[in-house]
DNA sequence: CCGATTATGGCACGACTGTGTTATCAAGGA
DNA sequence: TCCTTGATAACACAGTCGTGCCATAATCGG
């Protein structure tokens, strides 16, 4: 048997090539190449694991949505319900660099997705996941039931965006998410 | 006197080409040489308007705020208050075709401006715009200051990001809107 | 009619792209 | 030790990209 590679690791150290690029350069200058390049890798090497520019793309935005359910998964937070929710929203929107990097290859998947049906697909699935943490989110606040949960799901969106806009400091966004959650309380 | 050209509509022209090569191809296939040939011109020629590709992509971005903007302002719509905000706000969001396409363009510049200062710069000014239309709304439905703009500013975004995104169908985001501005006057 | 000036089209250059093909390398079973 | 087989690198190919350059066409004051 000759040398044996996890490809499924292989895979998310790539994928993560990928991002780095999209974070220091924007997603326009995702090239085979350029990830090759990032990754320490030969662009012969890449095509082993993604046979397209397209997969490889693909993958990578798949992996955001992974990871980011993953850490919520994970958190635990303490205290009320309400503090809980709001721990976990502060997860998901782009309040940090790590997590603004993340958002940043949301929205240029988006922009891409927009002309790519492959792409659009896996945006889709993004952001249903997103529904869905905030519909078991209001579930745990118990007020209300998927009303509450498309309006959080649509504040927290509109709020990310203007974030990444540059409209809007996160300190301005946690503010008017708590503002929210304290209308839901009272 | 050689031919003279009215430089400033000959430029609104060739940003109606970027718009329409965004609009069938996505943002990712807009090149010199894509937007010459939608517009029936040479590229040669495109480069007398614009002197580089970055131009050219911020110009048509800043179109897209001026025509919207010049479209509200020609707006007159009828009824009390709340009918003229609502009917205000359906112009913004991407319910139709046509402002679906504004709405695929902002996006495409803003996964643009991540990673692009001088894109970045347009991309803010557009969200500026929209949430002075806020502001005046706000004011005009008389309940609540900022607050209520900014809530409404990031309601509009984070709705018309989820009907972008394929989450969200037209009708249910008016739907989820006309909730909102019942709240409000309830 | 002429020349000054602007608009325009065409082309060449170098760099970059995605995608194949091919050769080399490494590692473990026979 | 050899040989099979997967992993990897290197390269070739045909395109496309942005951009600068130059010749030509069009136009109007003189």
């Amino acid at each position: 048997m000759p040398k044996l590679v996890d490809h499924a690791a292989r895979r998310r150290e790539l994928a993560a090539a990928v991002w780095r690029v999209i974070a220091r350069d924007g997603v326009a200058e995702v090239s085979i190449r350029a990830v090759a390049a990032e990754s320490g890798w030969s662009s012969g090497a890449l095509r082993h694991y993604f046979a397209t520019r397209g997969e490889l793309l693909a993958f990578a935005c798949e992996q955001v949505t992974e990871r980011a359910t993953a850490r919520i998964r994970d958190l635990d937070p303490p205290g009320p319900p309400r503090a809980q929710v709001r721990a976990v929203l502060l997860e998901v929107m782009p309040l940090d660099t790590e997590r603004r990097i993340e958002a940043s290859i949301s929205f240029a998947f988006l922009a891409l997705g927009l002309g790519d049906p492959a792409l659009a697909r896996v945006q889709r699935q993004q952001h249903a996941a997103l529904y869905e943490l905030c519909r078991s989110l209001a579930a745990q606040l118990g007020a209300g039931g998927e009303a509450v949960a498309r309006r959080l799901h649509a504040l927290v969106d509109g709020l990310s965006l203007q974030i990444m806009a540059g409209h809007l400091s996160p300190e301005a966004a946690v503010a008017e998410l708590d503002a929210y959650l304290a209308e839901l309380a009272g």
